[in-house]
Order: C-alpha cells, then sequence, then structure tokens
RNA sequence: UGGGGUAUAGCCAAGCGGUAAGGCACAGGACUUUGACUCCUGCAUUCGCUGGUCCGAAUCCAGCUACCCCAGCCA
C-alpha cells in the first residue's frame, strides 16, 4: 500500500529534483468544506500525501474555505475524520485558507497599487457580456482605467461593507482578449455579507479560488500543487498571481485526471441531493462512495488507497471498473478477515440420527491459511441451519451442494447425507432431513468415499440472530452526462435493491455477542459470484465494521 | 467554429526511435474439508485515422477525427 507506481509526476519531481537537489517537497490537499470526502477525494489524497512521503517531503491539510455561503463546521470536522481513518497524516499541519483573509487582503492592496487591479461596478450580467465568449474577445470594463487612489479607495470601503451583495469586484487587470477566458480580468474579490463559519462577521468581501489558493500555496511553501485537470486552464492564472505578488520561490501546479468508478457518481451535488431528498439514511448511507460510506460497507484505509494507486495517475479520461475496488478489498480481507459462519437465507435441518438435546464442538481453523490464527468451537446439534442457496430439490448440472440422494461436508465436520425434506403448507421445503456419518467427525470416511460439496452450517439454538441489510448494489447511473436537463436522478438510479434478511444468523463465538444481541452487518464477508448458477451468495464473514444497533 | 487537454485490449495503464510491461475483467486447467483462496495457461502481428521521414515509428513530422475542460461575483 505504502508503495506508489510511477507516474508522470515523479518524473515531473524527479527532474526538479535534478535541478535543484536541496528543494524539499511539500504538497497538500485543499478540500472545500461543503460536502464529505469521497473515493475521488482518495485519489487526490494518496497522490499528495504519498507524493511528500515518498521524497521525504511535508504534507498538509487546508481547507480551503473562501466561500462563506456554501462551507460548514460538519464538513470541517468530517473530512478531519475520514482523513484520520484513512491514515494521511497531514505532516506539514493543518490549515484553513480563511486564516489567510489578512494576507490576501495585503496582497489585493499590493496589486492595486501595481496597476494590476481593479475595482469593477459592472453587475454580474454586465460582466458576463463584456466578457466575450469562447470565440469572440472581451471588451474593457468602463471601470478598467481608475485610478490607483480611487481603486484603493473604494476596494477599503468594500471592505468596510458600504456595498452591498454584487455591488463590486475587485479584479485582475489582465487581458481582456486572451483566448483563455480565465485571463479575461477574472474577478479576486467579491462583496458577501454573509458571516464565515470561522471568521464570523470580520469579512463581508472574500477572495476567489483562482486568487486565493496559488496565494495560500505559497504562503505554506507549497512546491507541487497537484490537482485535478479541469483546473488546467487556471494555471496561467495560478502563475499570474504567483509572479504579481511576487512570491519566491514560486509553488507549480500540475494536474491530473479525476477519478470515476463504474455504477458510481462522484459529484457532491448528486451526493448532497441524495442525503437531502432521504434516499439515502445520510453521508455515511453504506450505498454512498463518501469515505464514510465506504467505511461502513466494510473497505478499509488500505484497500482504498491500493484501489487508487492501482488505477493509477495519468491526465486521460477514465473510468474505472468498480470490479478493481473490489478486487482489492477482497484481497485484503482473504488475507486479514478472521473467518466466521453466517447464514443469510436459513432453512433448517435435522439430523435424524443424532441424539436431541446433545451438543459437542468442532475446531474450526480461524483462517484456512493461518494456522497461527487459531482455532474456534463451534457447537453442533440435532437441529441445524444452512443456506437455502446451498440446497437444491431440482439441481442444475454440476451442482455439488445438497440435493436430494446427496452427501456434502458440513465444513470442519461430517459428511451430512439426504434422507427426505418436509414441505410446509405452501409445498415449499420447510427442513430437511438428513443424516451424518459419525464415523467421519472431522476426518474421511473409512470407505474412501469423496463428496464434491462442501457447506457451511450453524446449530439452531446457539446461533445469533441478526438483522442483515442487503445491499448489493452501488448506484446504478448509467453516464452522469446523460442526464437531460431537469430530471432528477430518480428516473436513473437504482436504489431499490435493498434486501432485509431478519432471519439471518452468525455464529455465536462472534466477538461479545449472545444470543438477543442485535447487530447490523453491512458487509458479510466478501461476495463470491458463481457466474455458473447465475446466483450470488455470501459465505464467510469477514468481520471488520460491524456495528451494534 | 477561440483556447487548453486526451486518444495503447472490455476497463485502467506502462512505453520517450530498436520491434507492445503490469493490474482488473474474462476463458480454460490443476488443487481444494468454503465451487473461495492459491497455482498454471490463454487473452493487442498492433497503439484514434491518413500520409511522410527513417534500415527501423506507439514513439519524430504533417494533416485529419473523436472525446473532455473553460464564457460563476463556485471550488
Amino acid at each position: 500500500m505504502e508503495e506508489m507506481a510511477n507516474n508522470f509526476i515523479h518524473e515531473i519531481i524527479d527532474s526538479d529534483l535534478e535541478k535543484d537537489p536541496e528543494l524539499k517537497i511539500h504538497t497538500r490537499f485543499p478540500p472545500e468544506p461543503n460536502g464529505y470526502l469521497h473515493i475521488g477525494s482518495a485519489k487526490a489524497i494518496w497522490i499528495n500525501s504519498m507524493t511528500a512521503k515518498k521524497y521525504g517531503g511535508l504534507f498538509n491539510l487546508r481547507y480551503d474555505d473562501t466561500n462563506p455561503t456554501k462551507e460548514g463546521d460538519e464538513f470541517v470536522k468530517s473530512i478531519y475524520e475520514d482523513l484520520c481513518w484513512l491514515g494521511a497524516v497531514p505532516t506539514g499541519g493543518i490549515f484553513y485558507g480563511s486564516d489567510y483573509f489578512d494576507k490576501c487582503y495585503e496582497f489585493a492592496v499590493k496589486l492595486i497599487k501595481q496597476g494590476d487591479a481593479y475595482v469593477c461596478d459592472l453587475s454580474a450580467d454586465e460582466m458576463r457580456e463584456y466578457r466575450g465568449t469562447l470565440t469572440e474577445p472581451g471588451k474593457p470594463s468602463p471601470w478598467r482605467d481608475r485610478s490607483v487612489e480611487e481603486n484603493l479607495d473604494l476596494f477599503e470601503r468594500m471592505k468596510n461593507g458600504e456595498f452591498p451583495d454584487g455591488a463590486k469586484t475587485l479584479r485582475a487587470k489582465i487581458d481582456m482578449a486572451s483566448p483563455n477566458i480565465n485571463m479575461r480580468d477574472p474577478a479576486i474579490y467579491r462583496i458577501v455579507h454573509t458571516p464565515h463559519h470561522r471568521q464570523g462577521n470580520k469579512w463581508c468581501i472574500y477572495p476567489l479560488y483562482d486568487y486565493a489558493h496559488p496565494i495560500q500555496d505559497a504562503l505554506e511553501g507549497i512546491t507541487h500543487s497537484l490537482c485535478s485537470i479541469e483546473f488546467e486552464n487556471h494555471r496561467p492564472l495560478y502563475d499570474w498571481v504567483v509572479e504579481h505578488v511576487g512570491f519566491e520561490p514560486r509553488p507549480h501546479q500540475y494536474e491530473f485526471a479525476r477519478l470515476n468508478v463504474t455504477h458510481t457518481v462522484m459529484s457532491k451535488r448528486y451526493l448532497r441531493e441524495l442525503v437531502e431528498t432521504g434516499l439515502v439514511d445520510g453521508w455515511d448511507d453504506p450505498r454512498m462512495p463518501t469515505l464514510c460510506g465506504l467505511r461502513r460497507r466494510g473497505y478499509t484505509p488500505a484497500s482504498i488507497f491500493d484501489f487508487v494507486s492501482r488505477a493509477g495517475v495519468a491526465k486521460a479520461l477514465s473510468l474505472v471498473d468498480h470490479e478493481l475496488l473490489e478486487h482489492c478489498i477482497r484481497e485484503e480481507l482473504n488475507e486479514t478477515a478472521p473467518r466466521r459462519v453466517a447464514i443469510l437465507k436459513p432453512i433448517k435441518v435435522t439430523v435424524t440420527n443424532y441424539p436431541e438435546g446433545k451438543t459437542e464442538y468442532f475446531d474450526l481453523p480461524n483462517h484456512p491459511q493461518h494456522p497461527e490464527l487459531g482455532t474456534r468451537k463451534v457447537p453442533f446439534s440435532r437441529h441445524l441451519l444452512i443456506d437455502s442457496d446451498d440446497f437444491s430439490m431440482d439441481p442444475p448440472p454440476k451442482f455439488f451442494r445438497l440435493k436430494p440422494g446427496g452427501e456434502v461436508r458440513l465444513m470442519g465436520s461430517y459428511l451430512l447425507k439426504y434422507e427426505d425434506v418436509k414441505l410446509d403448507a405452501d409445498g415449499k421445503v420447510a427442513e430437511i432431513l438428513c443424516t451424518v456419518d459419525l464415523e467421519t467427525g472431522n476426518g474421511n470416511p473409512a470407505d474412501g468415499r469423496k463428496v464434491k460439496g462442501t457447506i457451511h452450517w450453524l446449530s439452531e439454538s446457539e446461533s445469533v440472530p441478526v438483522d442483515v441489510k442487503l445491499y448489493d448494489e452501488l448506484f446504478t447511473i448509467e453516464n452522469v452526462n446523460d442526464i437531460p436537463e431537469g430530471k432528477g436522478y430518480g428516473d436513473y438510479l437504482n436504489v431499490d435493491s435493498v434486501t432485509d434478511m431478519p432471519e439471518a444468523r452468525v455464529e455465536a463465538s462472534l466477538a461479545d455477542a449472545k444470543p438477543g444481541d442485535r447487530f447490523q452487518f453491512v458487509r458479510v464477508g466478501y461476495f463470491v459470484k458463481d457466474t455458473k448458477y447465475e446466483n450470488t451468495f455470501n459465505r464467510i464473514v469477514g468481520l471488520k465494521d460491524s456495528y451494534k444497533v
């Protein structure tokens, strides 16, 4: 997990280091506290933190909180918690963009004095008109040539709250004819009479991202500002700010492609909508691609970083198959998770040749490949439960589990032979009557016969009932861009695949569990997809995250 | 139709003038007291297209094509 595949960013840094071997690499992760971190954020976190780590540098967490209308403490807190959970330690410290408001103001005054910024009275609509279009150049604002003195005076009065929201902006004086629209005298300060979550009512003017971000980076000594690719067009402006404010040494911005995952929607807008409309239970609903949602779903930090690392860092648009994420968590849990049995869709088995009231215990290994992890005692009795997927009255070819006339291995225990079934009033199988080969214990039969199937089982009276909510699908959305204007996600999202299985049971040997305890399992082991028979069933419990309700 | 990017297998992705890494997925097979795991095997005569340079091109040049981003006083 700690290893980092080579990517183009390392090439850049290697070449920087060649020019200046003393260079101390410094990166940052700058989330806006307006939502919860998701797996896409994990990519940015991983790239920035691992790059710093690889080169012995520092990594900052910086809340990019320059827009008071969208941000809040709930998000500040959750971002911190999720980052901690991931284990991405901000070795360079934790900062807030808003802590640099004084500096930003000071530098804005400097730009005005240099003739590089001016106060503009254009309304938002007018500014849009003056900006021109993709194919036509913009035209200069009538306020572009105000004197330095007037600009200074106006800017101070903006700060003092003399003007209402939107009445004026401070703009960088660059080039209204630039083919890059971001360079057509972008606004760098706006008036917003909204209290800030940290600054309270101290300010009524707030710097914009394009202006604030390079300043934040420079002030923190960031050397490599690694961000996603939609900011590529902003890089000239980033460099302009750094140059005109006069920072030395200069931070530099590099861009990489965002992470997209199949069957998942990552945009904060949609995630927020899902939460706010109650389609999910919250930001940490196990179906959410948020880090806290994935955590409840049983993914580990290592598996998430592993996934991000395998998906790679490049600039091409990509949509990574979610199977890769599944592979990463399966690989980890397979190695680390202690095995426990869960019967999700129980069906009764009565062992007719086993005495009523007798209980014996079998030692089952906690991990098939790691005997050093020890064993546990699993009770066996006349009344068992097996998963109904492991039994078929009318088996397809090559069905090796329990079937009429068949014999299977009860995992870690006897061979079990089918004798008969009892049907309920509807004619469905209510109970399977079987016998065990008492000679087999945990070994092989004397006659040398082999059985092909092994199934898991529990003693009915000594297992623990649980509520299992099986979320077997993430959000299914074919393509966010396919959503027509004005259409909600409701038509496109499939969130119905939630199955409640109140009869599910798990081993009584689960930590602290006793009959009567209620658990909610959000990840029950890993999924084993049996494509041959087109059914999906759960086998092993890899207890990573379980919550007592 | 301005500018900035990106095109290598079903999905990611290396490759940087010397003859297509790796992972996921998929398909066979071996093993198996979890049909898991593990282990073998297979999976691009070709790199968006068309030309050109060169002994030699995914790599260099030219011209096309497709997709993504930018016209917030959001980030």
